[in-house]
DNA sequence: CCTTACATGTAAACCGTTACATGATTGG
DNA sequence: CCAATCATGTAACGGTTTACATGTAAGG
C-alpha cells in the first residue's frame, strides 16, 4: 500500500474522465479538488511529459496559431490499468496542514488585532470555498446524470466540514466584539458548547 | 509573509512553552498538533541542530547511563525573537491532502467493499482523534490554568470539524447498508439534505 | 492600455519522509 | 522472552514549490 497518491496519479485520474490539456487538469483540480488536493504547473507538466513516456497517456497535438500548440493527452489502456492499479493500492490517508492553527495555538503571543484579522481572514477563506461548492451542487442538482453521483459525496463532505468550521471560527471572532458583558463570567452557554463540546463552567474570578 | 511554517519554527514554538528534549519535541506534536500538524524524528533533530547552530537554542547536556545523551533544548533570546518574527510574518493558511476524497472521488471504480472499508476506517481514525481531543478538553477542564485558554481554541476547532466529519462519513456509510428504498427515484429529497450537510434520520433498516 | 486568460515548459532550491544504525531498561 | 519506551542521529530519496522564460488574443 502506498501512503500517497501523487500528482503524475491524479494526472491519469483527471484523464478518466476524458482527454485534457495539461492546462485543463489544472483547471479540474481547482475546481473539483481544490479543498482536498493542490497541484500547480511546475508539477502538472513534468508529470504529463513522464507519463506520455511511460506510455500511460497519449499526445494529440494540435496547433494554434500565435498560442503555443495545445496538446491534449489521452489516457491509454495501459494508464487506465495503471490508475485503478494505484488506487486499489492506495490507504485512505487525510491530513491537514494548518499554519493557522498554528497561530491560533500561539496566539497568546501575538497582538488582539491580528488575531481578529486572522479569524476574519478564515472565515472569508471558508465563504469562498462554500460558494464554490454549494455552485458545483447547484450544478450537479440540475445536470442529474449519473455521472454526477460519485463527485457529490465529496462535496457533501466539504459542505458539511466546511459549514461546521465557519461557523466554529465565526463564533470565536464574534466572541472579540463583544468581551465586556462577561470578561470571563459563568454562563454564556453557546461559546462554552462551542469551545469543548463538554460543558464547563468556568469558575469565575 | 512567508505561507510557510517549517519544522523548525514549529521546534522553536514547542520551546516557548519551555526546555525539551528531541524526544519530548516529537510527543508534543503528537499530542497537540496531531491534527493539524505533522513531523517525525527526520526533520525535528536536524532541526534542532541547526537552530543551535544559529544561536536559536541553547543545549544542555544531561548525561545518561545506557541510554544516549539526553540533550535538552532551550530557548534563546535570539530564539524567541525569531519565533515571534516568524509568527508576525505567516499567512493563516489552512491545507488538506485527502487521499481518502480522491479515493472518494473515484468511488465508481472501486468495488463496494473496498467503499465500505474506507469509510469504515476513516470514521474510526476520525473517532479516534476525536477521543484524543476530548482527553485533553478534559484535561483542561480540570487544571484550568490560565495557560490552557489559547489552547482551547485549536481543542475546540478539532471537536467541532472532527464531529461534522465523522457524523457525515458514519451517514453515508449507513446508506450502504440500506440502498433498496430508492436507488434512482426523481425527488429524492433525503439525499439532497445529506449532500448538503444536513444530519439526517437514517430510514432505518 | 492594461489585465486576464490562454498555453507550455525548465531548473534549482527546499523540505520532508523513509530507512537505516544503535542500544539499555522496564513491564507484561 | 518479547515488546514497548526511552533516546539520538544520518543519508538517500522523492516530491513539490518557486522562479524563470515566452508570447498572443480578447475584453474591460
Amino acid at each position: 500500500m502506498s501512503q500517497t497518491l501523487d500528482v503524475k496519479t491524479l494526472c491519469l485520474g483527471v484523464l478518466s474522465h476524458g482527454p485534457a490539456s495539461g492546462y485543463d487538469i489544472k483547471k479540474y483540480f481547482e475546481q473539483t479538488f481544490s479543498h482536498f488536493y493542490l497541484a500547480g504547473y511546475g508539477s502538472i507538466y513534468p508529470a504529463l511529459a513522464e507519463l506520455a513516456a511511460a506510455g500511460l497517456v497519449a499526445i494529440e497535438d494540435r496547433p494554434h496559431e500565435g498560442r503555443p500548440d495545445r496538446k491534449v493527452y489521452a489516457l491509454t489502456e495501459a494508464g487506465r490499468e495503471r490508475f485503478l492499479a494505484a488506487l486499489r493500492e492506495t490507504e485512505p490517508s487525510h491530513k491537514v496542514r494548518s499554519e493557522f492553527l498554528v497561530l491560533m495555538h500561539f496566539a497568546h503571543l501575538l497582538p488582539p488585532e491580528r488575531i481578529a484579522a486572522i479569524l476574519d481572514e478564515r472565515v472569508a477563506s471558508f465563504e469562498h470555498d462554500l460558494a464554490l461548492l454549494e455552485r458545483i451542487a447547484a450544478g450537479d442538482a440540475a445536470a442529474e446524470g449519473g455521472c454526477a453521483d460519485p463527485r457529490r459525496f465529496c462535496v457533501g463532505y466539504g459542505l458539511a466540514v466546511l459549514t461546521a468550521a465557519r461557523d466554529y471560527v465565526a463564533s470565536r471572532r464574534a466572541e472579540l466584539d463583544a468581551p465586556r458583558s462577561t470578561p470571563r463570567a459563568a454562563p454564556k452557554p453557546a461559546a462554552v458548547a462551542l469551545a469543548s463540546a463538554g460543558p464547563r463552567r468556568k469558575t469565575g474570578t
